[in-house]
DNA sequence: GAGTGGTCTAGACCACCTA
DNA sequence: AGGTGGTCTAGACCACTCC
């Protein structure tokens, strides 16, 4: 296969062009998962600056096709799974952008032996429990999403009510107990309210509800908590801002 | 209001610090629209160097923060606004990436005096005409999606349901019309399936969709198409992963 | 210790916008 | 013409991973 060489008198840029190329790499000759060259292989074979390389691989990282990790390389996403790359934000944080005051409800909590797709989302092994942790979340006073999440008990022994009754696991986690979140990997998808939930959020059975999904984990990989959250579809807009 | 330097000893980088430098800055001082300070500025206001900057500024556009536009300024984004970045993809390009094959079938073409809504987000002169496209989106044969985009006349004078038919309308927009994409605005929400669209996408009446909506944009800012999507939320998962 | 990506510097040229 | 952000270079030191 030819590789013919950047073209610097193009209108595009250089970065995206070896974005490009490297994404053709990726479809032609790696697999989801390998290790592609290094950034000094794709200096040395494109005759561009480091910082080149790396605006070329953070676009992919952005797009969602390659994975960066430090000391160890930057690998394939796993094909099926080529998200877009977002920031990872609590629920109070999210509604203070949003100029809303967040508030919790705490409606449960409890150890249990989660189900299956939970106990695979956290890596646990078989009979390892988890604190069910059930929250209504409020916005400005109304009720806004209804929250379940899992954490291992292993990880956080001696949980309370007093500790999650108020405000966000993602501070209680980091400021309290000097974990350092790292990453989410999150699905949407929507449903219709149940009635349990349909009371609980105030609207009619059957409304519109977001469902947000999946694990979260720690920057040393550990996942951390798995959460579902179900958002009412009439308060809440995912909104986002995309470019080309 | 005393303003520390950055601490270059920190665990913390310095374009993160500087980046919560400028989050504050922005909470207590600039209002939504209005210009920060140029990066020259910073350069000296901090002392570091012009990457280090950028990467700061990048970081909370990525968040939603901020907007660059070259030649003008680093502006706080709209309130009530703050989205997430993400790049934008065709529904042809969605779908290959989830390692599925994209089909089209056009529904109907007409040219209509648009709803407020859309006219609004073409920012529409009253009265001025655009071209509605119908369009069911298979993804390798089934249905998964149901499209409207609207598409100022004004800007593509012309169209003809061949040019619509078969494939992405930002291919043809792009690659035909020479036209450059700039950015979209697009928003997200769950809603249920009426009985016209329940049979189109062959889901019972009352299953969950997933609509996403909004307005695209030339390079150049020029309002391009307003697009209403309605997914199967049986077949059509958003997935993310969210970085701290 | 060698190799990886993460951060940082101090320059440079360019395209775009405003005046 | 002068200011802005967009791109690019050629170095440097660091933290992390693996052997």
């Amino acid at each position: 296969m030819l590789d013919y060489p950047l073209n610097r008198n193009s209108f595009e840029a250089l970065y995206y062009q070896l974005a490009e190329k490297i994404r053709q790499m990726i479809h032609q000759q790696f697999p989801p998962g390998s290790k592609l060259p290094s950034e000094s292989e794709l200096i040395g074979r494109y005759h561009v600056s480091r910082n080149t390389v790396r605006q070329a691989i953070k676009l992919l990282e952005q797009q969602g096709y390659v994975i960066s990790r430090r000391g160890k390389g930057t690998f394939v996403a796993p094909v099926g799974n080529r998200y877009q790359l977002m920031h990872l934000v609590s629920f109070s944080e999210d509604m203070r952008r949003r100029g809303l005051k967040a508030d919790t409800r705490l409606l449960g909590l409890a150890e249990i032996v989660p189900l299956e797709k939970i106990a695979n989302g956290l890596q646990l092994q078989p009979g390892q429990t988890v604190y069910e942790i059930h929250r209504l979340r409020l916005a400005d006073g109304e009720p806004m999403a209804l929250s379940t999440a899992y954490v291992p008990c292993a990880l956080v022994p001696g949980l309370t009510a007093d500790m999650v009754a108020s405000g966000s696991l993602f501070e209680l986690l980091q400021d309290r107990l000097g974990m350092r979140l790292g990453y989410s990997d999150r699905s949407i998808r929507p449903v219709v309210a149940d009635a349990s939930q349909a009371e609980l959020l105030q609207v009619p059975v059957a409304s519109p509800l977001m469902m947000v999904e999946g694990p979260a984990f720690l920057e040393n990989d550990l996942p951390i908590e798995y959460v579902v959250t179900c958002y009412r579809g009439d308060r809440y807009n995912f909104v986002f801002h995309a470019v080309r």
